[in-house]
DNA sequence: TGTACATCAGTGAACGCGCGTTCACTGATGTAC
DNA sequence: TGTACATCAGTGAACGCGCGTTCACTGATGTAC
């Protein structure tokens, strides 16, 4: 005798978690508040604890969903060295910079990730080393920890580079520091394949 | 008929900012109350009002004191190569990533600085941009355009890379962030002179 | 030199507000008959 | 096939709390006499 689709609620948690991805990057974790969160996914307030424990585990949720996708964008594009340096560009685009909300979670909430519940970081953590395992095995086939560090390392420079484009209220200095983020990853990228070779 | 010493507000207004500096980067710029930050220098919240404007004023006016402070101490060590490449190992250190509240402001803040009033941005990017003139010159003295951005990109890989090392809950593997970082930020200084000569 | 006083840096209680969280209730829906 | 019902996802008001900000007041201090 059970009632409303078997699939209805789990349809709604994912709704509410999708929408907090973007919500939480658009006002910062400590800027977005429950009723808003439940409002972005059509909804009031009072449902919220039917679906998370409470307001971290829908962060550490939300910010681990957010990674999960954008590993699975980054497994399509970057199947080879040409993949990886499109990506480079498009990670460091004044587009991407220019839309936060629908950008990089680690650009738009590293520093407050560093300051939440531990339960936040090592999820964040076991997401981040998903993607960075994945591009490891691009950069250094035969290190798997070398190529992990050199990954991780290449994210820092992007993340940085895209943060600091976002806090500088000069237009034209915020593109030159896009511009020369983009000449040095790939510079490093290259240096890494004559060191290779 | 004037009363206490001509200095002693402009003293404990210095105290105020000091200590919100440090308050700031450990709890977040959300995440730190005006109580708190009187407190912290030795004072209750009603006296808040009668040295800032509010709590944005405070704040804008703590970021740009910390990063002059930075600037004085870059300008101190940083006056060669050497002083740039130790300045790059002390920054990617364990004992900097360790202190958040003594540490860089921009890594510590830099996301919610992005998401801070316009007035906060503005401040901050004026204070940056001392910085990154003065290593400008070091960098390529006859383009000093060129050098601002070298220079702010460097900064942006440095900061990437500590928020990063300080997110991950695995102690080793911060570890080797940091010294992939090291090696990151000397090849491009490396690739720097090389280019130039 | 000693005292009365004007100044004003600082106090601490109070303001309205939004936060995260709880809970008694509603009402749409799939099932049983 | 049509109706009565049990379920439970979702509602919305309320909780205590801490936020940023205001304000009437206090009391230590430099000055005037």
């Amino acid at each position: 005798v059970a009632r409303y689709g078997k699939k209805h609620k789990d349809v709604t948690r994912q709704r509410i978690i999708e929408a907090a991805g973007r919500r939480l990057k658009r006002d910062g974790i400590d800027g977005a508040g429950v009723a808003t969160l439940m409002a972005d996914a059509g909804l009031t307030n009072g449902a919220f604890y039917a679906h998370f424990e409470s307001k971290d585990d829908l962060v550490a949720t939300a910010v681990a969903a957010q990674l999960r996708e954008q590993c699975d964008h980054l497994r399509a594009q970057v199947a080879n060295r040409a993949g990886l340096e499109q990506m480079v560009r498009e990670y460091l685009s004044p587009e991407h910079r220019d839309d936060v909300a629908g950008g990089c979670t680690s650009a738009a909430l590293l520093d407050e990730i560093a300051r939440s519940a531990e339960a936040t970081q090592r999820r964040y953590t076991d997401s981040v080393l998903a993607i960075a395992d994945h591009l490891a095995t691009l950069l250094a086939p035969q290190d798997p920890d070398g190529g992990r560090a050199q990954a991780l390392a290449l994210f820092a420079l992007l993340i940085g580079t895209l943060q600091l484009s976002r806090a500088l209220t000069d237009a034209s200095l915020s593109d030159a520091v896009l511009a020369q983020g983009i000449e040095n990853a790939l510079a490093l990228l290259r240096r890494r394949r004559t060191a290779r070779r």
